[in-house]
DNA sequence: CAGGCCCTTGTGACATTGTCACCGACAGAC
DNA sequence: GTCTGTCGGTGACAATGTCACAAGGGCCTG
């Protein structure tokens, strides 16, 4: 077989797919590129393809009425947009939306070609639930940090999330508050004691991490 | 086609489905009846059907560390309760549960007809990722709640939700708790100031519904 | 360089919600 | 009747959210 399509080894859940499946991917699926910032789905803008990414990150987010934001998960080089497809099918007054958060590569799927694939492959139909329990399970523990964490131990575990290896993080608190789905003030005053006790330098649109390890035990703190 | 197996009836999803996929089901799929009470999946009680609830109503809920929970949403008949097919895939520390609220009859699919069904039946597949649809924006409606709802407002919507047409609601205000993800004392406060407001009857394990068009005006206010 | 503008951050005052401690009232078991 | 566990009420305080406003940084323009 021609790797005419080498897209194919970013997702090891479609690793030895079958002729047919292959078939179509060669045939219909198209790779297409986004920039940073393009609105991939969203309120009036329902997508009609299931998206694999090869390289860059989408932030899905919801919108309150009230113009607060929050974030829900992140789509990764390797995974499936999955809830584009699904969210297709079955709402009526949808609000989250899905942004490109780095300039993205991705392969396009249209409906039917989706729909032939879940029919003829068991490897797609895996690779496909898999993805929506990774997101489930997402939502899941989104609504367990807002309904039942604290903020300073949800602040102390987004910054090590945000951190990538980085001492320096370059956000904005209404950026952090986003995150969190809380309010600028409350993140800046939670920056602000933990600046008090040492643990980050604060500077316009930047935090610096100082003490990894006392940030680490209040994130994991009960 | 003889009906063999009339609770399909109550699947207008299903309606018109293949010969194909009518023997898989007479053949496979088994009736089952469960209490009130039942556990249905959790943590350490993986599910290994698909269930299609043919009367009764199951919750979802979460639990956290601390003892706290949330309820996610409701499985009504006529529905299917994917997520315990979802949640055997690809999850580690699982923590919802899902609880038969009344007593349930249910078609039980296993797996592997699961998996028939979604290979030879676009009507099922169809079914399926509606029922995936459905449940996923119940989960962004509930973070939306949390996240940006004030509690007096939540607690007139549900009362509204529980309500059923009748105006006595039999439950405690613990219980009122879970649904809203909060605490005994928030609720109990909460009640009582709708009392004085001539809204509501507080009584042991009851709540009588006085003004409902007053309650239903705190629900829908921004 | 000065002035203006927008974005970002800091802060106090107050409202709402969550937590803790404790008590009394009620209903069913005995 | 008493005993016992559940349910609800309440005050005090902590944590979080909301509002109003001020101060400073960075950038553009004249």
């Amino acid at each position: 077989m021609l790797m005419t399509n080498s897209w194919r080894t970013a997702f090891p859940g479609l690793a030895g797919i079958s002729d047919d499946m292959s078939y179509l991917l060669d045939k219909r699926a198209r790779q297409i590129t986004l920039n940073k910032g393009a609105l991939i789905f969203g309120p009036g803008n329902p997508a009609e393809n299931l998206l694999l990414l090869v390289s860059g990150t989408v932030r899905v987010q919801q919108l309150s009425e009230a113009g607060r934001e929050i974030v829900l998960y992140r789509v990764h080089a390797g995974e499936s947009c999955v809830l584009t497809t699904a969210c297709l099918l079955a709402f009526e007054d949808y609000s989250a939306e899905g942004i490109a958060e780095t300039d993205v590569d991705a392969i396009m799927i249209p409906r039917d070609v989706f729909d032939e694939l879940m029919s003829i492959s068991k490897k797609f139909r895996a690779f496909v639930f898999e993805a929506y329990s990774k997101r489930i399970t997402d939502l899941f523990m989104v609504i367990e940090e807002i309904a039942f964490k604290r903020m300073d131990i949800r602040v102390a575990q987004k910054l090590l999330e945000l951190q990538d290896g980085k001492a320096v993080l370059r956000l904005t608190h209404q950026q952090l508050a986003t995150e969190l789905g809380t309010a600028r003030e409350v993140i800046s005053r939670q920056l602000k004691e933990f600046e008090r006790r040492g643990w980050v330098n604060l500077s316009r649109g930047e935090i610096e991490l100082r003490d990894l390890a006392a940030i680490e035990r209040l994130a994991h703190a009960p």
